[in-house]
DNA sequence: TTCGCCATGTAAGCGGTTACATGATTGG
DNA sequence: CCAATCATGTAACCGCTTACATGGCGAA
């Protein structure tokens, strides 16, 4: 039996709700909107031939607007059984890759005013991303998804780890900036 | 000139308070210990080279105890010019790849027992990696590395962010726990 | 004497990013 | 008429992981 990979796994968790065609996929895997996977559509096309050679999804083809077919694809028994026995394997923790922490580590070497516009900048990104996610958390919880029994109780707790994550990482950058502010002014009247 | 892979960067990072062996280098990169990056030996030995090739680090060699002669890396001045560019530079914020968060979008679809389990060794984990954490950031603060003009401040200001992460980690873990011992409850007597 | 550490390197393979390719429909 | 969206796919490249390779030294 062919291994899974964890890009298909996450392939199989999108069609979890219900069947999509590859294009939805594509979409909602394009930018993490709560849940934290992105894929491009050049690995997805690939992995869903994949799955489906393995049995796990199984797809209805229609004559699209395009070129060639548009597929529907839905999760078969197989395919459910699998993702139930990964769900709940132990998770393999992957360390985190991060540039910005990576350069604080390194900040002595740099000028601190810019350094500084650089933690802010950030900062406001970050707190862009917040004010969506903020905003979908609000609507999902508006339509019951708080409860645990609620189908979209999974998305709902994804939202609910953005909100504690993000508001952290704010703080952090916020916080380096006024360092880095001490650091300026000291510099500049010694 | 040839461009600089992150690779390359964090490799400058590591070097920036003085010179190391590559085995020195190794070892700090092996575990994530407070900066967020993280790269096999495979991979530095060949970067090192190449930092070498674009004038970036130096080094003198020594006949080591193995084989093969010791190498002791320094930045050079084109080195650490490159360093302090790159270090402001506006970050490229990748979106972040996380198994755990990725499987809570369809726990819909698990056993809640199971998950409930898994959860929980999570967040022990975690715990672990914290009091870890907290025991190397108490160590710097004594030695007054919480203060911005001291040269340790870069590795106290990531060890800063760990220790503001871990707990919401944590904290979300034991929520979800909590939610899916509801559950299962419920399933059990209705 | 065997195991772990010091010390440097190579090779194979997988996963992810960027870019290319085709073509119909809908809206400005 | 042009651009965006729907819709599916391929190709080249880069970075990372896993495993292999060599060999001296000190400790159990």
């Amino acid at each position: 039996m062919a291994t899974v990979s964890t890009l298909g796994y996450a392939l199989l968790c999108v069609l979890h709700r219900g069947p999509l065609t590859g294009y939805d996929i594509v979409r909602r895997m394009r930018r993490p909107i709560g849940y934290y996977w992105t894929a491009q559509q050049s690995q997805i096309y690939p992995e869903l031939a994949r799955l489906s050679a393995a049995g796990l999804i199984e797809h209805e083809a229609d004559s699209g607007p395009g070129p060639r077919q548009r597929k529907t694809h839905r999760l078969t028994t197989a395919g459910r059984e699998a993702l139930a026995e990964w769900l709940v394997r132990p998770a393999v923790v992957r360390p985190p890759r991060d540039e910005t922490v990576l350069r604080t580590y390194a900040l002595a070497m740099a000028d601190p005013t810019a350094m500084r516009e650089m933690y802010l900048a950030e900062a406001e990104t970050y707190e862009r991303q917040l004010a969506d996610f903020t905003g979908q958390h609000a609507e999902l919880a508006a339509r019951g998804a708080g409860d645990p029994t609620h189908p979209e109780f999974g998305a709902y707790a994804t939202l609910e780890f953005a909100l504690l994550r993000y508001p952290s990482r704010i703080q952090w950058c916020r916080w380096l900036a006024d360092r880095l502010a001490e650091l300026a002014s000291r510099n500049a009247k010694p």
